[in-house]
RNA sequence: GGGCCGUUAGCUCAGUCGGUAGAGCAUCGGACUUUUAAUCCGCUGGUCGCAGGUUCGAAUCCUGCACGGCCCA
């Protein structure tokens, strides 16, 4: 960690005393064993005897071996109790000094909250009905020098949470849950892939011309070939020049930088599943999506059925579908359809409506703008979007009806943007004329213009199958599942300005 | 980038009109062999985010900065 806290610089009464206790435990051998083997972990326990009664439990002769974190320590006189956490739960130790023997049970008294403890004895029964643990035996693994954050109230400081994040994971159980249901998420998402045919792929994200998405790119330098490089923005145009050498169904679950601002959505780096389908198209693809995004909330939640930040959502209908520009017009009855192909009145419209209107967007470019103006954050019910601008997808098949649009999709459910998808561009030569029109918005100032990648443009020469191909943005897919408002809450250590 | 809100003990939070810095839990000492937010008694613990300014006096008012949150671009 480069921005942290500055060297021993926070050393409280508290860590203090524990220092005391830390010297004493080195001054009578090695204060950090590595010999203890537990045997079995708490929800193991719990699963076992949790439904078997005292009685019984008390013929129960067999030593278990649990170790884990002290959450709780609460001595009476001559036996206490204390609550011992491993990664699958919770269990009660209750020790006696007659049990674990006078010098065990000094030591214990020493013990504080957070240290990590192995744990040897039977199982039994409170006169509560808890299932406890009765230790023959109890041991410090590792001394744990600065105190966790209080029981009752916990550790609820977002900024701590998300610098800490060990500590969060440690005292918020909820945070535990959002990880292993993404680590769930991801499971579920190769294993839906993998049993389709598809081959995971790795691509570069160290690119020499960064593409496959409109987003600026962080550059960095490699020095034996004394050039920049950039890490990837998008996986794209890579798996596309393995769908032309005959990997048919591939995809890549992996990073993608952009180098933009942070907000509640927005990491600079972020987890994409990007995959292609040869012979398919984007009509496809968005059955595909649907039927992913279903059987992932089955996995993961048990239910079609998802709550998201006090609403009820269900994935187990068929999306809604409309176009780009019928969206458009729901939400603005005072412009003209029939007038979306004219430049003037969408520019106008745009102003209206707090746009920065530039001389190179065309009317295409100007809906899509207004679109994310007044549609976006309204897309709450599962919602397809099709038929986006051609002059915004230069990677997307124009529509065979009407080439003013592309055979394009994007996904929205919480008014935001999950998934973009579309039948691939295969045609060469009107590949080249999309890559120049966007060298030229980037000579006319667009930043986030894509730029001419001539090697692609030589693979899709050999010849690509007609292909569809799906972005999924991860990260908003999890905040969605988990009911967690910010993308920050997803990540396990997201990025912050330093410290201090 | 702009607006609003926040930053006080390890944690969660009070702090009135500008007048010596507070609580709960945790810690520390003592009692206690079925507790579970254990209980009881006693004691600790502070660079009030940072830097200036106003004032006899600033956690409090003003300015700037840092970090975080929400909203907007």
């Amino acid at each position: 960690m480069s921005d942290g806290p500055s060297d021993r610089d926070d050393d409280s009464y508290l860590v203090a005393h524990r220092r005391d206790k830390l010297a004493r435990l080195r001054s009578a051998g090695n204060a950090y064993p590595n010999g203890f083997r537990r045997d079995t972990l708490a929800e193991h326990l719990h699963g076992r005897f949790d439904a078997v009664d005292a009685t019984s439990l008390a013929a129960e002769t067999r030593v278990y071996r649990l170790a884990g974190r002290l959450m709780a320590k609460r001595v009476m006189g001559k036996a206490g109790f204390a609550q011992l956490q491993d990664a699958s739960g919770c269990m009660q130790l209750f020790v006696q000094q007659n049990a674990v023997g006078e010098a065990a049970y000094e030591a214990f008294k020493n013990f504080d909250v957070g240290d990590l403890v192995g744990a040897v004895g039977t199982v039994m029964k409170t006169k509560t009905g808890e299932l406890s643990l009765k230790l023959q035996r109890l041991e410090l693994l590792a001394k744990s020098l600065r105190p966790l954050p209080e029981k009752w109230a916990g550790l609820t400081d977002t900024e701590t949470r998300y610098r800490q994040r060990y500590l969060d994971l440690i005292v918020n159980r909820q945070a535990r849950e959002t990880f292993l249901i993404r680590a769930a998420v991801v499971r579920f998402l190769r294993q839906f892939l993998d049993s389709l045919g598809f081959v995971e792929v790795e691509t570069p994200m160290l690119q020499p011309l960064p593409g496959g998405a409109a987003a600026r790119p962080f550059v960095t330098h490699h020095n034996a070939l004394d050039r920049d490089l950039y890490l990837r923005i998008a996986p794209e145009l890579y798996l596309k020049r393995l769908v032309v050498g005959g990997f048919e169904r591939v995809y890549e679950l992996n990073r993608n930088f952009r180098n933009e601002g942070l907000s509640s959505r927005h990491n600079p780096e972020f987890t994409m599943l990007e995959f292609y389908q040869a012979y398919a198209d984007y009509r496809e693809a968005m059955e595909l999506v649907e039927t992913m995004l279903r059987d992932c909330a089955l996995a993961v939640c048990g239910c079609t059925a998802v709550r998201y930040q006090g609403a009820n959502y269900e994935l187990g209908r068929p999306f809604r579908r409309l176009t780009l520009a019928q969206a458009v017009a729901e939400a603005n009855p005072d412009l003209d359809p029939a007038r979306f192909g004219d430049r003037n009145h969408l520019a106008e419209a745009a102003r209206a409506r707090g746009v920065l209107v530039g001389r190179e967007m065309g009317a295409g470019k100007l809906l899509t703008e207004i679109f994310e103006k007044t549609v976006e954050a309204k897309l709450i019910e599962p919602t397809f979007i099709t038929e986006y601008p051609t002059e915004v997808s230069p990677l997307a098949r124009c529509n065979d009806a009407n080439p003013e649009v592309t055979d394009r999709f994007e996904f929205f459910v919480a008014g935001r943007e999950l998934a973009n998808g579309f039948s691939e561009l295969n045609d060469p030569d009107d590949q080249a004329l999309r890559f120049r029109r966007q060298a030229e918005a980037k000579a006319a100032g667009d930043e986030e213009a894509m730029v001419f990648d001539a090697d692609y443009l030589r693979a899709l020469e050999y010849g690509l199958p007609p292909t569809a191909g799906v972005g999924l943005g991860i990260d908003r897919l999890v905040m969605f599942l988990t009911d967690s408002p910010s993308i920050r809450d997803v990540l396990l250590f997201p990025a912050m300005r330093p410290e201090r």
